[in-house]
DNA sequence: CGCTCTATTGAACCGCATCAACGAACGTGG
DNA sequence: CCACGTTCGTTGATGCGGTTCAATAGAGCG
């Protein structure tokens, strides 16, 4: 399960229970450091604990692309062929919990743990189908906008009002998302800010003052 | 597995044998015809057999994104919480091969098939990444040169030289596919042409005369 | 406080979309 | 079989959204 444009909510999977957490020492992986890399083969998949991942592909000419932002509860590292398709890093201090590749592979191993993963992965797809639509077929503004209402009804921090969102990632690591330039994103997020729609506190959090407006913006229904 | 990016050679799935091809009826899909559409209930899959179909979706002001064309060897229909999350049409008559959707969910009713289907929803995620970079980071030029070298590696007709191939989808469709319109892919495939990269013989089939040339433009080396 | 990195803003350019016209292919009916 | 209409593909002219290049502002950190 990743950051798409899917309004869908998405629970986390009860791969790892409660008491699993406080028993188990996780998969700790710091901010800026790589958990495996393109080509590599996979061991074990993870499903997130805690903190956020970045999946990414980049061209031998250096443009990147971002696949997805990886949440708590999203589950990371499906093979193909054996390896792994995309590079992941930590874009904050993260926890993960490790699967085994055989859950995945043998589903007399752990019947249940299987049949969670297979969900995940039909549930990825359904999500990068909307990311297609994203890609394609929206403006730059629309992609900005899908992008921040995706994170709002994800993460948004529902105790509070108006919502708030925060953004461990660079407006590079957006626009790579989102297939724009970190120029554009920022403009984006200025013309949101101007048409009061949200407020920015400090450059990685968003409060969405209305969003409803915000949902319009995402879907074209005005600019 | 879709068309995309990729440059692997996928073989089709042995789930139809050629003994079932012979003793079973196939479900017959007429070019234009509905297979499903987007939050129909999934109640089994397909492999298609023969012929080629178009999965879609459209956004409520008429925006269109062609996810993928499904070819002989693809399964298609993956449910996303029990629905289709695209619609599928025919582009010419096609033949699919029925799956049980008990396959996918319950392991043990069809263990190796489960398997199969597993292993093609995992082929499709990463065939879908590579759809990411060329959506979100590809010029024009470069996403039909990727679209045709795809279509090669699949599909060409490899006892002949030059490879050729045909294109069932209209231009339309195309661009849906690439995030373009109809106008730039046919300028781009004039300037294929104008380069002798390619050979137009009708509008719907493609003689490629230099595969190198065409390899570098895809991946953006010259130009 | 100054250095560095990131984000923002501005100006100019360009790739692709848009709008429009034309041509080719195909089917239909006279 | 040909005249006609319709649909699809190609080509041309123009405009705009987003990129590119460049400069400034701000945030984080020693």
């Amino acid at each position: 399960m990743y950051v798409t444009i899917s309004t869908e909510d998405r629970q986390p999977l009860p791969v790892a229970s409660n008491r699993e957490c406080e028993r188990k020492q996780f998969t700790k992986l710091n901010a800026g450091s790589y958990l495996y890399l393109e080509g590599d083969e996979v061991t074990r998949l993870y499903q997130i604990v805690s903190g956020v991942v970045r999946l990414t592909r980049v061209l031998e000419d250096g443009r990147r692309q971002v696949i997805a932002f990886g949440y708590p509860g999203d589950i990371i590292g499906f093979p193909a062929k054996g390896l792994h398709h995309t590079d992941c890093d930590a874009l904050v201090d993260t926890r993960l919990a490790p699967i085994h590749r055989r859950a995945l592979d043998d589903s007399s191993f752990a019947p249940e743990l299987h049949a969670t993963l297979m969900m995940a992965a039909l549930d990825e797809i359904s999500a990068m189908q909307d990311h297609f639509m994203m890609l394609g077929r929206k403006s730059a503004a629309e992609k900005v906008a899908s992008f921040l209402r995706v994170l709002v009804a994800r993460f948004g921090a529902s105790d509070r009002e108006p919502p708030m969102v925060d953004l461990p990632m660079s407006r590079s690591d957006i626009a790579d998302f989102l297939g724009l330039t970190t120029e554009t994103v920022s403009r984006c997020f200025t013309a949101l800010r101007k048409a009061n729609i949200i407020r920015l506190i400090g450059a990685n959090r968003v409060e969405v003052l209305d969003p409803t407006a915000l949902e319009q913006r995402a879907d074209g229904q005005l600019n």
